[in-house]
DNA sequence: TATTGTTATACTCTATAACTATA
DNA sequence: TATAGTTATAGAGTATAACAATA
């Protein structure tokens, strides 16, 4: 456990800083408007944002949990609660009677119009708008490569599920 | 209501969901680094780096909330927890008794140093690993001006202290 | 036997409001 | 009266483990 590495360079701390502050500061804001604008938390937003983007609007549980880094029980428990409102509907799915398909409703749909407007502003806001379009080309660009390693690479907090222990 | 606004530019979208994704790989990776190697929650281990990159070591409650993002109660309980853990001393401010001084303990150091090469590695290797000298060196300089904006225009989840309702 | 999902439970964290004490 | 901090309390969210049911 000798640092078989030397630390971050000063441009990679800065680039750390940065990114951590500009994501302290932009989670909570984007969190506060979807409570404020359509009561929901981030994870139902990203749920129903994962559903409506699907052309059939509807995905398997498991299918949902491997795109985010939440375990089983806590994606029951936030699929429980856009169920109890209506925005999304459980059914078992008639191929593999195990699997329980979620499927975004109506209603959900509107609560996911409802929000769009005024999260986007609070990226714009936040994010986009001190900067030139050669510099969002390049955030995107940079941060691109480096999510695409990632979800080839996943680190163990996405692993779709934990083996048994022995 | 109606959208002032038009959307974002596709690049402007692949840039925040990039973001978006690099986050929540990120931060749970590390948060587990932390509490694996030496306990720590991430706020605490804030507390501790900010304290240790004092020169006196030393800070008031308000000072530290001031940076991040957390309600006093919520400060008070971590710094209770660290301070249980004799990781952090808290006495009253001679100047100012109603002021609060936290400061960082030898132990506190001790464990500071025992997670701080683990922390690296997880941040390099999972957001520098692929990168270029360029690709941070932009990085850093893009999200470093996001970050200035946003200190200087705080969104209202970093306001000081909420004043009164009237 | 492995996989899908839910439930029961415990725990961590955060925020609000009320409160104490000092400036 | 305003500011600094704590405490009491309540609520949201997450994870682990045990469980039931299907493949």
């Amino acid at each position: 456990m000798v640092e078989p590495q030397p630390g971050l360079s000063a441009t990679e701390l800065a680039a750390y800083f940065a990114f951590t502050e500009v994501s302290a500061l932009l989670r909570p804001a984007v969190e506060q408007q979807l409570r404020d604008a359509g009561s929901l938390s981030y994870v139902q937003f990203q749920l129903l944002a994962r559903l409506g983007d699907d052309p059939t609007g509807s995905r398997s549980m498991t299918d949902l949990a491997d795109g985010l880094v939440y375990s089983r029980s806590g994606l029951t428990y936030q699929a429980q609660l856009l169920d109890q409102r209506g925005l999304v509907t459980r059914s078992t799915s008639p191929q593999d009677e195990r699997r329980v398909v979620v499927t975004i409703t109506e209603a959900g749909r509107a609560v996911l119009a409802t929000v769009f407007p005024g999260h986007i502003a609070v990226v714009r806001g936040l994010l986009f708008e001190s900067l030139t379009t050669h510099e969002v080309d390049s955030l995107a660009t940079v941060l691109g490569k480096v999510g695409d390693r990632l979800r080839a690479a996943p680190p163990r907090s996405a692993s779709p599920r934990r083996r048994k222990a022995s």
